[in-house]
Parts: structure tokens; C-alpha cells; sequence
RNA sequence: GGCUACUUAGCAAAUCGGUUAUGCAGUGGAUUGCAAAUCCAUCUAGGGCGGUUCGAUUCCGCCAGUAGCCUCCA
């Protein structure tokens, strides 16, 4: 039985989707004017592996995850670039999609970009003005009005009271209440825009997410994610718009994925201390990335560092070192660990406990590997087919193992080949001293030797 | 100032009112020509102070520290 915590009860719940066996889940994507960095990574991970373990749970899923490819940002950054907005758009959701590939996370079933999305949000826009949420502001934007909405910070536990308005919002004299905020906004001269009753503008980031969720899943459906920090003010206002434009509820579970941090601070664009995917794929292999991931619950905080990511290629080289020399060809048999994975999985998506009965699959393997090869490569099929669930170890085990950068000075394969024959000649002539400088160069590139019942295997350090 | 979380051994990270988490690292042993890999054993825990309880790391309260939100942010 699967448990959600939900934000908007501060509650795990029994999760029960809207229509039986099926489920519509939106989750907040990039806003696209710059390289992902390892914080979108997060998301992109955490929200991929609660969709697999949907499906492999049994439900039918549609998977939403919007482009927000139009908003102040992207305007900005394309002036200074001195090209067009959509231009630089379509270059970063090339990039993010490249980003995803890497890091073995399936694409959304639907990828909806607010620039195709105008015509719903200018009918929100407009259902919300005449049924009073929403007014034309002394400047010509249109607004949302926070006041008319009952129950506005019911997700983010804020009162509208206690937000001490102006303390860091500039007070705007064109709203009613400095909380009020933008759902359509006037073109400057130069920028792009597109035609509404309210004259030539742009959406507000917030009604883009209310308008696609709705066009792709409708008014109500079972799951809302995003980053932690999407909570207050974005997911607030979608709730706002979204509701007080249907008359229905909006979205039955709110599952919000903790920070990226380095040295205990947020990692983010505005304090400039972050990673983007590629620059650390140059460093770490992608799956090394999944798994630094998933080795923490998807609420906890994530602390970034080279220890953190070398740990987990060690944790990765173990798991693949014990499917190394078995068969996945067996029928898949589900033992008593497959259970103990759902019910990590299903307690929130305990991604932490899962990996750890991988862990003791692979002690297992390992010990019986020599002995009884029937029951390890059975083991063997079920991890693999449990660690698919979390996106993981569906390499080669010597392909991962001994994967690496030629280019940058690793040493070629027919070298290492070649170089394990003189040792294994040097072994039967009991020249230990030959087969042992053999060993230590190869170490000193990198290489690992190990001396197994069937030969020589090797690996790349990791 | 308001609100929300978190605080576990050398590091990371879970579960749990009484029973080995798990991974990396360390130590001892098995194995090996020697290693590596692997297996076995093992050392390090639960911020501080109170309370509830036969018993609390686990529940409650207070204190301290950390992070986040209250502006764009995943």
C-alpha cells in the first residue's frame, strides 16, 4: 500500500488516486535560459523514479512536465545574447533533453510549453476576472486578487497577515494588495508578445502552470511536484487560480523534493554556487549522479562534494562487481526482497532502504556465486529488475566497470589484454616479481587487477 | 519578526518504543604466491535538559544549533 507524504497535510497518506488504477501527475519543469545544474537534476530524478515505480506498481500514469520558455529571465537573457528569446529556448531544452538522457530519466509523457499554451491561460485569465479573482490593475496588468481567495496559504502554512507585506516585496501601487501578483503583464517595447483583450503582453509565470496542468490532466487530478521552493509563492498561487476558476479541488497530493546544498547552503542560480549536469558529467559517470541521488530520501537535504559523489561510485562498483559473471537470462523469481523493496518504495518512496536490500541482494550473490550459480544468477535477474525500478545498474557489469577516458590518458583495452598475457606467463614461470610490476603499473594508470577463479578480470578505478 | 523542517557512530544515510540497517572508511581473520575482489567477525551512534513509560534514539515539552520559505528559484 503506497504512502505519499503531502505538503498540504504535512502527512504521509494512504494514496488513493482520483480514478481507479490511473494517475495524472504534473510536476513543475525548468524555467529554460541556462544549463541545468544539479538541483534540476534532483527533480528530474525523484520525479522520474515516483513515475516508474508508479507504472511498476500498476497504474496507469500520464506524466506532465512543463517548459516555462517565456518569462522575464529568458527576455533578459536573450537581449543580452542579442538573439531571439526562442532561439535561446530551443537551444536549453536541447540541452536539458540531453541532460535527461544522460541521466537515464524517461521523458515525461507530456512536455507542454507555455508558449503553445497562450489560448488556455488567456481563458483563465479571462473565467477569473469575470468571476471576480482577478482585476485590471492601475498600470494595465492584470492581477490576482489574493483577498478573494479563502484560502490562500493553506499550503505553505502562511497567512496572508503574517507575510509582512512590503518587507521585501516592493509595495506596487497598480495592486490592491502587495501579495496580489501578476497574471498578465504588459509588453515593453522590444519584447515579445502576444495579442490579449488586456492588450499585447506575456503571462505571469503562475497562471502557465494552472493553464497546462489543466489542458493536460484537467481541473482536478491526483499529484502536484516541484522543487521544495516552488511551494510559496508558486504552488500557493496555482491553487489559488486554479480553484477559484474550476470551483473544484486541484490537486489531491503536493509532493515537494528537498535542495541540493554545498558546504550547508542551497545550491541556486541566484547565490551563483552551482553545478550544471554536464560540468559534473565530465567528472562523474551519469549514473554515479542517479545514485548520489538516491542514496537520501527525496524530502532530506543533499549535501554536493567530491566525497559525497566518490562514495557513490564505490557503492555502485560493489553492486556491479557482484552481478559481474552472472546470467540474467533466468526467469525473474521474486523473493522475499523484492517485498522488502516495495515496502521501502512504498513508504514515501524510501529510495535509501530500497538501495540498501540491493545491497544485501548483492552480499548474498557474492557468497554463493561459487557455490550455487543457479540460485545467484536468480538473485541476479531480481536485482537487476528491482534496481530498473530506481533507474539504476542496467549496464554490462563489465562495460561499467571498465568504462573510463581513453582519451585523457587512460590506457587502451588491447594494451591492458596484452599486458595481462605477459602476467599470466609470468605467474606460470612463478616470476613473481615480473607479475607483480606488471600489476603496480597498471594500478599506477588506474587499472586494477584481480586474479579471479576463472583468470584475470580488470576494472577502471572508479 | 512570522512560518516550516532538521540534529543518528570517522563520513554518508535509514528504520524503529525493548531485537545486526545499509554503504564507504578502520581493525582482526579466512582466501590469495603477494595483492585485489569476496566472505566472516568487530570498534565507533542518536545535540542538551526535563517529562510520559517497566523501558526512549524513537512519544511530549523546553533550550541550543543548522537549513529553508516569507522576492526569481527545482
Amino acid at each position: 500500500m503506497l504512502k505519499i507524504y503531502n505538503t498540504l497535510s504535512r502527512n504521509k497518506e494512504i494514496f488513493t488516486p482520483k480514478v481507479e488504477g490511473q494517475v495524472g501527475m504534473y510536476v513543475c519543469g525548468m524555467t529554460v535560459y541556462d544549463y541545468c545544474h544539479v538541483g534540476h537534476a534532483r527533480v528530474m530524478v525523484v520525479f522520474d523514479i515516483v513515475a516508474r515505480y508508479l507504472r511498476y506498481s500498476g497504474y496507469a500514469l500520464t506524466y506532465v512536465r512543463n517548459v516555462t520558455d517565456i518569462d522575464d529571465k529568458i527576455i533578459k537573457r536573450a537581449n543580452e545574447n542579442g538573439e531571439e528569446f526562442s532561439a535561446l529556448t530551443e537551444r536549453f531544452i536541447n540541452a536539458m533533453h540531453e541532460d535527461e538522457r544522460a541521466l537515464n530519466v524517461l521523458p515525461p509523457d507530456i512536455e507542454p510549453k507555455a508558449t503553445d499554451s497562450m489560448e488556455d491561460m488567456i481563458a483563465m485569465i479571462a473565467d477569473l476576472i469575470s468571476k471576480d479573482f482577478a482585476y485590471v490593475g492601475a498600470n494595465g496588468d492584470v492581477f490576482y486578487a489574493v483577498d478573494n481567495f479563502k484560502n490562500y496559504g493553506a499550503l505553505s502554512g502562511k497567512k496572508l497577515e503574517d507575510l509582512q507585506a512590503g518587507e521585501r516585496v516592493d509595495i506596487d501601487a497598480a495592486k490592491r494588495n502587495p501579495f496580489d501578483f501578476v497574471l498578465w503583464k504588459q509588453a515593453k517595447a522590444d519584447e515579445p508578445f502576444w495579442v490579449s483583450p488586456w492588450g499585447n503582453g506575456r503571462p505571469g509565470w503562475h497562471i502557465e502552470c494552472s493553464a497546462m496542468s489543466k489542458s493536460c490532466l484537467g481541473n482536478h487530478f491526483d499529484i502536484h511536484g516541484g522543487g521544495m521552493d516552488l511551494q510559496f509563492p508558486h504552488h500557493e498561487n496555482e491553487i489559488a487560480q486554479s480553484e477559484a476558476a474550476s470551483g473544484e479541488k486541484f490537486v489531491n497530493v503536493w509532493m515537494h523534493n528537498g535542495f541540493v546544498r554545498i558546504n550547508e547552503e542551497k545550491m541556486s542560480k541566484s547565490l551563483g554556487n552551482f553545478f550544471t549536469v554536464r560540468e559534473v558529467l565530465k567528472q562523474y559517470r551519469p549514473e554515479v549522479i542517479r545514485f548520489f541521488v538516491l542514496s537520501s530520501h527525496y524530502r532530506s537535504p543533499l549535501n554536493y562534494s567530491d566525497e559525497q559523489l566518490n562514495e557513490s561510485a564505490s557503492a555502485l562498483t560493489r553492486l556491479y562487481t557482484a552481478l559481474r559473471e552472472l546470467d540474467i537470462a533466468a526467469d525473474l523469481v521474486q523473493t522475499t526482497y523484492t517485498e522488502r523493496f516495495k515496502e521501502a518504495m512504498d513508504d514515501d518512496f524510501n529510495t535509501a532502504v530500497a538501495v540498501a536490500v540491493l545491497f544485501e541482494m548483492a552480499r548474498e550473490m557474492n557468497k554463493i556465486k561459487s557455490t550455487n550459480s543457479e540460485v545467484a544468477n536468480q538473485l541476479a535477474t531480481e536485482l537487476k529488475s528491482l534496481a530498473d525500478v530506481l533507474g539504476i545498474l542496467q549496464d554490462d557489469p563489465e562495460v561499467f566497470l571498465q568504462a573510463g577516458d581513453v582519451e585523457e590518458g587512460g590506457v587502451a583495452e588491447q594494451e591492458i589484454e596484452s599486458l595481462i598475457e605477459q602476467r599470466v606467463a609470468a605467474k606460470t614461470n612463478k616470476d613473481w616479481a615480473l607479475a607483480d610490476k606488471i600489476r603496480a603499473d597498471l594500478k599506477q594508470q588506474g587499472i586494477i587487477l584481480e586474479d579471479v577463479a576463472t583468470g584475470t578480470s580488470w576494472r577502471r578505478e572508479s
